[in-house]
DNA sequence: TCGTTTCCTATTGACATTCTATAGGTATCC
DNA sequence: GGATACCTATAGAATGTCAATAGGAAACGA
């Protein structure tokens, strides 16, 4: 993942992916744009970041997958979120929370 | 870092060293007690996180250090924001803002 | 003054995550 | 049939953080 040229934070792309699911299920280059949409073109998550994620949300269970076609007629690789996923997609949503907060308390500091 | 058990992003550590610094002079367990302080708690950096990271900013020039004496009489490292590190934390600074709207866009897609 | 605790810096080795770069297959379009 | 767009995928490297550990020096209590 990257925003503009700079790299980014460990931990958010997992959460930006279950977020995109929760639209419906999605093959890889479509949360992929999905992610770039809903952030306002900040984040643009490469295959080499993404296919990584997804194989690791599935072994943790929080996505599924399975075989399909594409809008474009291509064999595409459509990916669920599952019950442990919408959990798991709370988890972080109550963490990033935490975390913002506490920076932004940091940043208030003088 | 870590906030209550779980690990967190990168890149932020820096940020929140420089911003300690900016109240002034530090220790590295003084600017560990502050980063502590200012996140309402909610960050805990250990040694293994903070040295590597104080080094590694005094490599790039965002900081500089002297050995002096803390208040208790020991013999402690002190680390000071340089220039270039006043400059860095209008960055990091910028750039925490940009991430953490676009976050906040994609937690409120629907 | 001896032992213990507290303060402070520091490193090592493991681990997780992300990035860049690269690859290859298949439909579509001209 | 050649280029292009779509789609998944991996390898290798770099980065950053963590847990665990070490050790010295001042303070403190008995």
């Amino acid at each position: 993942m990257n925003s503009e040229p700079t790299t980014l934070l460990q931990g958010t792309l997992d959460l930006l992916i279950l977020k995109s699911l929760l639209a419906g299920e999605m093959h890889g280059l479509g949360i992929s744009r999905r992610i770039q949409q809903i952030t306002g073109g900040t984040f643009v998550v490469k295959p080499g970041s993404l296919f990584p994620a997804l194989h690791r949300m599935e072994e943790e269970g929080w996505i599924s997958s399975f075989w399909g076609d594409s809008e474009n007629n291509r064999r595409a690789k459509y990916y669920r979120l599952t019950k442990p996923g919408r959990k798991q997609l709370e988890t972080e949503t109550k963490r990033w929370g935490r975390i913002s907060w506490a920076i932004a308390q940091a940043l208030e500091a003088s």
